[in-house]
DNA sequence: TTGCCGTTTTCATAGAGTGAAATTACGTTT
DNA sequence: AAACGTAATTTCACTCTATGAAAACGGCAA
């Protein structure tokens, strides 16, 4: 259904999946384990398993356990430092950080969840836990709502068809409906707030990073315990995060070319250099 | 070639491939340019990405050049988590950093580098700059002496042939008979130095860390500028760094169940050179 | 010993991946 | 405007690769 020619490579989407799989679980897989949760036969799996340990993405203790080896931690760091927007956002985050005293994340969209891509904490004792690289859902975290708010049209509809709207707590929003009209507003309002939707007794506050081409990749939040986040300080914070959102996109050059840039919410039409959006750019109304 | 059977799958280990020459330079590539440095053919190239770039390990810019992807970070972030000779050596790197006040490194080998795994810094002002995730050669480092001290013979000679000794300061070690003579001292001291071998106006102390079969896959070691690491400091290190690498040895299983795993003698001779175990497990200097 | 369970290897075969070449897209020059 | 050049993308017939059922192996326990 990809709307791509089968341009698969079986043997690497495989490993890779292996990969992923390895990186989702706790302490290891043995080669029976793998073959159980990937459906592969264990020979094919044992081959797998032999190419990914031969170029150091695997490696096997003396148990016979496979766990992440090597080349994934060189890998994610140069992914890590390679990142131009992690190190164009640095400062601003910091910023941001000082400023509120609050953690501070800056995400990007995986599939159909936010991945952190950085983060600062908070000074303050009473910290939130979260780390650089894990990800969370799309529908019930600011990160997430302004990364869905800022889609196109057609991915936006194939996404919001994917996703499950899991309640994390009573405040996790419970329809496709109700979430829409909360996109509207942010895109809207230029933030995204997550009021205990994902985890209780802490609070969001997010808004969009646009790129030079006027997309929105990434999100910046800040996130408190609920204590220091009371409605009135949401709507102080909201301005200044919105602010310094708007402050990262244009060193990424957002509204360096010639065009005009779209103040708040929709993304602006990539113009005719990218091929695959045809007509919708209107915002997402209903 | 490995010695094993052609187990390859050439699709998955061109894939990695491509990922692994994605991690090594800056700033993305095209498809041209990856063409160019892996030799393969440009339709190849192209499937390639775009398979990498479904699951994310790659993403495009507007620009048609390709970068490391989120799937990376993810990856890398799980491997770091995972790893658990990390986790466990870590209050100790902590105590070796406060005592020493100097950075501190865990280190693993990755073919002919060593990687850095974990690290510590110096709390003095003048700091040494590293990074987690990125490698250093084995010949001219004292975490990658200690490393290839401590290969079985049979791997040692192996890797011996590989390596290109490159010269980077006039201290770097010219010869492999040089080298071979330091790895022999290495084994007997329990240590090993690098006075300026790699990077001028920069020495360090490391030693090894063997895992609960008695092989020695790590190394930890203390960077300094030249200033405050006089010989006689190098000295006073020595000792205390491979007292801390053999504690962490001990939490790691070393020692425990009587392995033998016999192997050509040479670090069966360091294992009979351990000194006992000082009093204090967790001591804490002034 | 025998049986069990997981790992490792084998091997005939299907079909997946290949890459030269054609096509398309885009930017630059004439 | 047209012609050119470069790079991205797609095609397609052929080959060799990856596949996975099955068998062999190895360790462990009864």
């Amino acid at each position: 259904m990809t709307a791509k020619r089968s341009y698969n490579i079986t043997a690497l989407q495989r490993g890779l999946e292996l990969l992923k799989l390895f990186a989702s679980v706790e302490g290891g897989l043995s080669a029976k384990k793998v073959g159980l949760l990937s459906g592969l036969p264990v020979s094919t799996v044992h081959r797998f398993l032999a190419n990914l340990e031969s170029s150091q993405f695997l490696k096997s203790d003396s148990e016979g356990v496979f766990h992440l080896g090597l080349s994934c931690i060189t890998l994610g760091q140069a992914a890590h430092a390679q990142m131009d927007i992690r190190r164009i956002s640095f400062p601003f985050l910091q910023e941001l950080n000082q400023r509120t005293r609050e953690t501070v994340h800056l995400t990007m969209r995986q599939g159909l969840t936010a991945v952190y891509v950085e983060k600062l904490d908070s000074p303050e004792p009473l910290r939130i836990h979260s780390r650089i690289g894990s990800s969370v859902p799309l529908h019930c975290t600011a990160v997430g709502k302004v990364l869905l708010a800022h889609l196109l049209e057609p991915e936006l509809e194939k996404i919001l068809r994917q996703l499950e709207l899991r309640r994390f707590t009573e405040n996790t929003v419970g329809s496709i409906q109700e979430l829409q009209t909360q996109l509207v507003r942010v895109r809207r309002d230029g933030f995204a707030c997550d009021l205990e939707e994902h985890e209780p007794h802490i609070r969001c506050v997010a808004a969009p990073i646009w790129n030079h081409a006027g997309q929105v990749n990434a999100s910046l939040s800040v996130t408190g315990p609920l204590v220091r986040m009371p409605t009135t300080r949401i709507r102080q914070i909201a301005p200044l995060i919105r602010e310094i959102g708007i402050r990262i996109s244009h060193e990424l050059g957002y509204g360096k070319a010639e065009r005009p840039l779209p103040k708040r919410g929709d993304s602006i039409s990539a113009r005719s250099k990218i091929p695959t959006e045809s007509k919708s750019r209107r915002a997402v109304t209903s």
